[in-house]
DNA sequence: AATGTCACG
DNA sequence: ACGTACGTGACATTG
């Protein structure tokens, strides 16, 4: 049987695949739609054409043989979307991966190998598929050569199949052929205009009849219609160029031996490297495809479980003045006296009293590259035993992947409590290193920083995620049915922080953020720790009446709705109201969304003056927010303390803000004065007070000091009411004369010059046509020059650095920028501009924390930290130590960072945080 | 799992 | 002509 060689038109499916996807990206940023499609294509092919041979042709970005011929032809060909340039040398990787042969040959365009290597394979009696989206390669087709034209459809990829006989039957024409039609006609993709008055119709009918364009030429005294008759005579030189330029060559100079491009199966395609970069891309889908190729790291070989306390002390002793990862398992469902099954499959009665009630499964331990350590529990190695050990540790630094997580296990006694011993507790802090923390400040733009991203991204070797190593099992389950196994994922948990530790601080350092690392966020880990440990007092009581109000308002305030409304329906979904609002009842300015018409609160406010159910809604939705989220929300998270107690999480914001997690305590309602009342259930302690302290427009501060802007800096020496003096200077009236509508105005702009400014934004926000938003902006700009110049220059570095850049170095990558897409790239100047100032802004607030903390436990004070939102402090402050609280919260939190202008606080004092703030 | 909405800074 | 203010997280609905 002959032999079959599939060819494909590398930059043509690369392009097909582009536009026929929307845009994927990885989590890295990385655009990846076109090599996915690329991929998905290539492998149908595979699978349909089952090959012995396959290469992939790419064009050379140089000027190619034919266009250098013609310059005059060539010119403005559109320049390649920036998201898929990047994706082309991916494609060429990912290729070479698989093993794929890849031919480019400078001088000569892609279209050129593959008429040249069909060519050939045809003369070695091989039957060739060509793959391309580009018709011109019909020319190439005969008996034997089968070209196939992709088309990314909603259904999947369908193909059209066209041998020489195809071709003649869908175009009327040979392939040979087609060369003259194109030639005639033009092809405006390529810049060559063919002959005048000649289209596509006349070029077919011609070459149908005659069969060339010599032939045409040699007859046109005879041809019709007249105009191309004279035309073929007055342009002939042209037509013959094009021609030229239209014929793909098929006697290229190329080096190629067919068995550099062989393929035995197209399992031979699925090779490691290509899983890799297939995780890389995360092509997750694709995965699947390679079964169990990857070839993970070994890491059974280096473990040694370590079972006695004998050897256990041995090991403790090694570590002095190591570097040291660990990582504390700690045991979920730690139920005293429960019987358990032990690995052996029995009821354990022995195991009673000792291993059901330890806190810890055991501790993973690396201090050297080739050997891990499980220390287990039981058998004389105690919980406590274990976490002394790295209360009281010998070594020199204590590595983890979430140190806030493993500090909580060890507690808030012994040298973990600031208070016994305060220079200890500072000394013992600055051990850590958390790499996940690392890991976010080197690209914070991700959010997650999970054991295999880590060993990928900073190691040199690949372990499996959680997800692929446990499936649908626990820890637990694990544990229980396969030990060792289960051992191996913990192993991972203090052998990768191990060796990724080096390449993470490198990195810091090279990228000048080993300051904002060291001094700013791993002290900050033992900050949040101590606040999420503390938790909050909330009156549960107190709540629980909270909701059975609400109740009530919900419930008549529904009835009635559903009164106007003339039905029942759900008005928590926007899809149904939306349905009775515009089209039942028929409201105006009804705006769609991509599921429906929009109901949020901004188009219904603009209709409620003249529609009474939508004041209902409104409120009604008020009501529901607060029972759901607040009221029944909060009540779930109360703890037998009374306390609730949220994760701060320290690697989730991409300006390097904090986040809060189950719950949020940090978008607790304030504006409206119905939701504030639930800020009365946050109360202080018996004996303590609340202090709440707030940065004063600590981002328009920050702006003043980045920006250096004498007006703005001035305002803020004087004491000036900033919105005030913006009003002042942006309407162009006195100070004393800007009316409560121009002051609120100017605080608009105030917040969009710090969002990064538009002239949309501004006049959706105040409800203003955008030509007299513009008018604002343009107004604020020329009084204030410097800032100005400021966010200008910010856009302009971010595009030059790839990143923004706060006052204490913390980045955030910018890849908007760069975007073709308008949008996308108005998006990227605007977070150029944002980001800096939040950032900044962030910052000060970190160190602020950091003081506020160490002051508190350097005075052995018993106030606490507990909250922070964003520019604001809460502080459980014992009514003794009020004074000394305030007068600590001022000197720290004005005294963070050193400004052109103060930092302001105001603070306030309640039993409740209501009262508080 | 995605979408819409809304709470906060 | 396009269609956006910056940064988050929780809940309810719906595919």
């Amino acid at each position: 049987m002959s032999k079959k060689l599939v060819l494909i038109d590398g930059h043509s499916i690369l392009n097909r695949a582009y536009y026929g996807l929307p845009d994927l990206t990885n989590s890295q940023g990385l655009h990846t739609n076109a090599v996915y499609g690329f991929i998905n294509i290539m492998f149908k092919i595979l699978e349909e054409e089952k090959p012995d041979y396959i290469t992939v042709a790419f064009d050379v970005h140089a000027p190619t043989f034919r266009h250098k011929m013609f310059e005059q032809y060539k010119g403005n060909r559109k320049s390649m979307d920036e998201e898929l340039r990047q994706q082309v040398p991916l494609m060429k990787k990912m290729l070479t991966a698989m093993g794929v042969k890849i031919i480019e040959l400078a001088g000569y365009e892609a279209d050129d190998l593959l008429g040249t290597l069909a060519h050939r394979a045809e003369q070695e009696g091989m039957n060739v598929a060509v793959i391309s989206g580009d018709r011109d390669l019909l020319q190439l087709a005969t008996d034997k050569v089968l070209i196939r034209i992709p088309k990314t459809k909603r259904t999947g990829t369908e193909i059209e199949n066209y041998y020489a006989a195809d071709v003649k039957e869908a175009y009327g024409v040979t392939p040979k052929e087609f060369i003259d039609v194109k030639a005639l006609q033009g092809d405006s993709s390529d810049n060559f205009s063919g002959v005048p008055g000649i289209g596509e119709k006349t070029a077919k009918t011609l070459v149908a009849e005659y069969g060339s364009i010599e032939a045409i030429h040699e007859n046109a005294a005879v041809i019709k219609p007249p105009r191309a008759s004279k035309n073929i005579v007055e342009y002939w030189d042209d037509a013959v160029l094009c021609k030229k330029l239209a014929t793909i060559l098929t006697d290229a100079p190329i080096e190629y031996d067919f068995e550099e491009a062989r393929i035995d199966s197209i399992d031979d395609l699925y090779t490691k490297e290509a899983y890799l970069m297939c995780k890389e891309l995360e092509f997750k889908n694709l995965l699947g495809r390679f079964d169990t190729k990857e070839e993970s790291f070994n890491v059974s070989e280096l473990i040694e479980v370590v079972d006695t306390i004998e050897k256990a002390d041995k090991i403790f002793e090694e570590i002095i003045d190591k570097d040291v990862a660990f990582y504390l398992v700690k045991r979920e469902n730690n139920n005293v006296g429960q019987f358990h099954q032990d690995n052996d499959g029995q009821l354990g009665l022995f195991d009673f009293a000792s291993k059901t009630e330890e806190e810890l499964y055991g501790l993973s331990l690396t201090f050297l590259k080739d050997k891990i350590y499980f220390m287990e529990t039981g058998n004389g190695i105690s919980s406590d035993y274990l976490k002394n050990k790295i209360k009281d540790t010998t070594a020199r630094r204590l590595i983890s992947r979430d140190v806030k997580s493993q500090i909580k296990i060890l507690g808030q006694d012994g040298i973990l409590d600031p208070a016994e011993d305060f220079d200890k507790y500072i000394a013992y802090r600055n051990k850590f290193i958390d790499v996940s923390v690392a890991a976010y400040l080197i690209n914070p733009t991700i959010g997650e920083y999970p054991l295999d991203d880590i060993a990928k991204s900073y190691s040199d070797i690949m372990i499996p995620t959680k997800k692929e190593f446990f499936g649908k099992q626990s820890f637990e389950d694990m544990y229980n049915s396969d030990k060792d196994k289960a051992i191996e994922y913990v192993a991972y948990e203090s052998y990768i922080p191990f060796v990724a530790k080096d390449t993470l601080l490198n990195r810091l350092d090279k990228e000048n953020m080993l300051h904002l690392f060291v001094d700013i966020e791993m002290p900050l880990v033992f900050v949040l720790a101590s606040m999420e440990k503390e938790g909050i007092i909330l009156d549960a009581d107190a709540l629980k009446e909270y909701s059975t109000n609400l109740d009530k308002g919900i419930a008549q305030l529904q009835e009635s709705i559903y009164q106007k409304a003339g039905e029942e329906f759900n008005i928590n979904s926007p899809k149904q109201l939306g349905v009775i609002l515009f089209e039942k009842l028929g409201l105006p300015n009804a705006k769609k969304t991509k599921t429906g018409y929009s109901t949020s609160a901004d188009i219904l406010d603009g209709l409620k003056a003249n529609y009474p159910i939508v004041s209902e809604i409104l409120e009604y939705r008020q009501l529901a927010k607060l029972k759901s989220t607040y009221a029944d929300g909060l009540r779930n998270y109360i703890e037998e303390d009374n306390r609730v107690r949220t994760t701060f999480n320290q690697t989730v914001t991409a300006t390097g803000r904090l986040s809060s997690t189950e719950p949020n305590l940090q978008n607790i309602p304030i504006r409206l004065e119905l939701g504030k009342q639930i800020r009365k259930v946050f109360h202080a302690k018996e004996g303590f007070v609340f202090v709440d302290s707030d940065y004063s427009q600590i981002e328009l501060r920050v702006l003043a000091h980045l920006s250096g802007d004498e007006k703005l800096i001035d305002a803020y020496k004087h004491g000036k009411d900033i919105h005030r003096s913006t009003a002042s200077v942006v309407f162009n009236v006195p100070f004393e004369e800007v009316t409560p509508l121009q002051r609120r105005n100017a605080k608009a702009v105030n917040f969009g010059i710090v969002y990064g400014v538009s002239a949309f934004g501004l006049s959706k926000d105040l409800g203003i046509s955008r030509k007299d938003a513009s008018e604002y902006i343009k107004n604020y700009f020329v009084q204030y020059p410097k800032i100005k110049e400021y966010l200008d220059n910010c856009i302009e570095s971010a595009k030059k650095n790839k990143y923004a850049l706060t006052m204490f170095n913390r980045k955030r990558p910018m890849v908007e920028l760069e975007s073709s897409n308008f949008m996308t790239r108005q998006f990227g100047e605007r977070v150029a501009m944002n980001s800096p100032i939040q950032g900044t802004a962030a910052d000060i607030i970190k160190i602020a924390m950091i003081r506020v903390h160490d002051r508190i436990f350097k005075e052995k004070l018993e106030s606490r930290l507990l909250l922070q939102v964003h520019d604001e402090l809460l502080i459980e402050a014992k009514e003794s130590e009020l004074d000394e609280v305030k007068k600590i919260l001022n000197e720290e939190m004005q005294g963070a960072a050193d400004l052109s202008v103060d930092l302001e606080i105001d603070t306030q004092v309640g039993t409740n945080w209501y009262d508080a703030h």
